[in-house]
DNA sequence: TGCAAAATAGCACGACCGTTCGTTCTTTAG
DNA sequence: CTAAAGAACGAACGGTCGTGCTATTTTGCA
């Protein structure tokens, strides 16, 4: 509108940035889908990624709607690319950096603390792992797939990093690691429903003190499980 | 369209249950305006607070847009309503019925079995509770409020419940009912999550599972938290 | 039974949605 | 420097949305 060249700013903000990390130089196209996805990510933690519409976003990327269009040829294609977008920043910052440590027990707590420290910072900004899931799971598609299948990576990364901690001894022989992950899962679920949408306050520090209780009770040396009670109500 | 009563057939489903299950005799604009609600609440579970619309409200009940919207007013009503409904049902499904169980950890166990199974059904059909959280927390509003207030009444509820099994010395005095709650609302949320989303099987049990480790862990006679004293037993 | 009041229908509106199409401007390669 | 290729625009379409209006029908009470 008032902005002379708009598309060029809107391109030159992340030009630096696409074309000297990538392998090689990138074309125009490329530069502008790049930044386009990655505002796109942005617009979408806020508003969900069924709230994230063309026109919103190519008012944000001083565009016209047609030109962000053009880029992906359907909104579906947009929601994936987006999705695929945070799978990898998922993986830049929670999961690589925690390899680091060494395997075993270590890992498995680099792992939860990097896991705590994004979610943390979701609190303000949401999370697309688990608003997605929420506005994909009764709705079959590529985009629940592409969510669904990079939730399934990670988990999977989770579950073998307590799984080098049971075969080096670290925890019980017996533990589940299924069980184990699922019980992590649902402290992260736990903290992001509460602090995000209840504001209760500590809810950072019950995810630590609940995770340090699941370590404790699948440590070497830990009290033998009691057998799982099925409760039937009525 | 077809049928020639369509708003007397859309009411006269739940005339019976309105007009005697209430105080007194229910007019008519009262009880299709209930009829309605059930309706919107059934399709609400389905595709989210965000995703009702009149039109295709109206189109269940047979009736026409405007018809439905007259009864609300606006849409931020209608959805109010859908959680008041809600949170009724949830009140009368599963706080209610666990009241007959003695106080103390009976109760909870059956405030929690009680949870467990109305969860369990709507992996099926969605929670409001858990999709609605996602939708709103970042949009504040009265739909906002109410969603919130009907949940933080519903985990006072529960942290009262676990409060009296202390009282009674069923659990640890320096358990924290706090956390307990906490890591409780995680477990039913990764019930939630690997069930509904992912379609991970066994997931019930591993909620189920987890709850009795969180009993055990603040039962009387529990061994002290983190600092594992270290005394080999299997 | 008749009549006011309540309930519902019908229609139109402005806004936004994703998408298509033809045109214009910019970039790239020879 | 020129011509092909690519990128972006602007207008328009069909659709759905929530929300006002004004009739028309239905209801409940005197």
């Amino acid at each position: 509108m008032s902005s002379p060249h708009p598309v060029r700013n809107a391109a030159s903000a992340t030009l630096d940035a696409a074309r000297f990390n990538e392998g090689r130089a990138m074309h125009k196209g490329q530069q502008t889908k790049a930044a386009i996805v990655e505002a796109a990510l942005r617009l979408a933690t806020q508003v969900g990624l069924e709230g994230l519409s063309i026109g919103a976003l190519a008012e944000v990327m001083h565009m016209s709607k047609s030109g962000v269009f053009a880029h992906f040829g359907s909104r579906e294609e947009l929601q994936i690319s987006v999705v695929r977008e945070y799978f990898q920043q998922f993986e830049q910052e929670v999961f690589y950096p925690a390899l680091a440590a060494p395997r075993g027990l270590a890992r498995v707590e680099a792992l939860f603390a990097n896991w705590m420290q994004r979610v943390a910072q979701e609190i303000q900004s949401g999370c697309i792992f688990i608003s997605g899931a929420v506005e994909f799971d009764d709705r079959p598609g590529p985009v629940r797939d592409a969510l669904a299948s990079s939730v399934k990576t990670w988990h999977a990364a989770l579950h073998r990093a307590v799984m080098q901690a049971q075969e080096l001894g670290q925890l019980h022989a017996d533990a589940d690691a299924q069980q184990m992950a699922f019980e992590i899962h649902g402290l992260i679920l736990a903290l992001h429903y509460e602090a995000r949408f209840l504001n209760n306050p500590g809810s950072a520090a019950r995810a630590n003190t609940g995770f340090a209780h699941v370590i404790a009770r699948y440590g070497r040396g830990a009290r033998k499980l009691p057998p799982a009670a099925t409760h039937h109500a009525s």
